[in-house]
DNA sequence: ACCTGAACACCGTTCAAGT
DNA sequence: ACCTGAACACCGTTCAAGT
């Protein structure tokens, strides 16, 4: 059960900083990076680390929480785009979403299956809001009508992944060349 | 300079029980499987693996060696398919092959560009084959012109990592979406 | 209620001693 | 020439003691 009330203001100082600097370090490292790293760099002993974040993980997802929300309410903004355009922006959102820190995109992968992971239920946020902007797509026509919600994911994932490896230009032509295989081929 | 004349039998017959265990170890753990695991598993020291591998991938290297053989004659027969069929049962086979053992498409993929590496050599041979089919599909007119060797490199390497986080099926059908993104865009 | 940091566990890597 | 395994280094994680 959790403590009841406001936290001491020293904890929630702690807190903010450990979640200013694993920011900076997971964004030059990755998200293996040193956890006493992140801790030092905070001023606080490893401890006080473990003591606001269990895991890893539960530190990644207090990190992700606020861009989580930031995503979930572009997405859901999407509704307002022309179908195949509102997909495609959501999936070049979701890929740099997922792949703000090396390492990301592999959790968020597992995190959709794994309920137990901290990173699940925005996992299934996003791929609700992707099956949504996909159906409309299809039934608008412009989108090949056996696409799957598994195929969005996997195809966000791959992307992610693959961005971790080249440049971000490269990432996106990968983007644009995956974006094309959903289309229906209509004579140009 | 490497030690002249044949090698000792004990030598050689550890050597092969290692790259035996090995190959087991990392297709149930992936690359980054314990290396005491596997010298144990082969009856020798720890000293005994890095004896004959001083690195994590020159182990993997030498691991790679004959599967890379297979490979590279594949894509060379490959001449003489079709020119996007060619191109297709390419894809499909490298990425197969990077996806051999968990943890292998990230490593071949920096492979690519980091000279240092054991795979550098086998992987540039990779990127050769692939860009010789892919011109011949460019200049066939189904494989869309301004697609570079970057681009099957990368997109290669994304369905390969993909392929770790999901079904084999699932991720067939990536490189089914992939390729079509591929494809030159005609009336169908 | 929260923080500290020593202690423990685990694993990769090296190298002096042995055969 | 090759093998052994103790020794070292490094890092993640826990928890008794302190404030």
């Amino acid at each position: 059960m959790p403590p009841s009330g406001r936290p001491r203001a020293d904890a929630r100082a702690n807190r903010l900083r450990l979640l200013t600097e694993a920011d900076a370090v997971f964004r030059e490292q990755g998200t293996g990076a040193s956890l006493e790293a992140i801790a030092k760099r905070a001023g606080v002993a490893i401890g006080t680390l473990y003591g606001h974040f269990p895991t890893r993980r539960a530190l990644l997802s207090a990190l992700m929480t606020e861009r989580n929300e930031a995503v979930f309410a572009a997405g859901d903004a999407l509704s307002a785009e022309p179908p195949d355009r509102a997909l495609r922006t959501w999936i070049q959102l979701t890929v740099t979403h997922a792949a703000t820190y090396s390492g990301l995109a592999a959790l968020l992968a597992d995190g959709t299956d794994d309920a137990s992971s901290e990173l699940h239920a925005s996992c299934v946020r996003m791929t609700e809001i992707g099956d949504t902007l996909l159906r409309r797509a299809i039934d608008a026509g412009t989108i090949h009508p056996t696409t799957t919600s598994a195929d969005l994911n996997t195809l966000t994932t791959a992307c992610a992944l693959a961005r971790e490896h080249t440049t971000a230009e490269q990432a996106d032509r990968l983007v644009a060349i995956t974006f094309t295989g959903l289309l229906v081929r209509t004579s140009q």
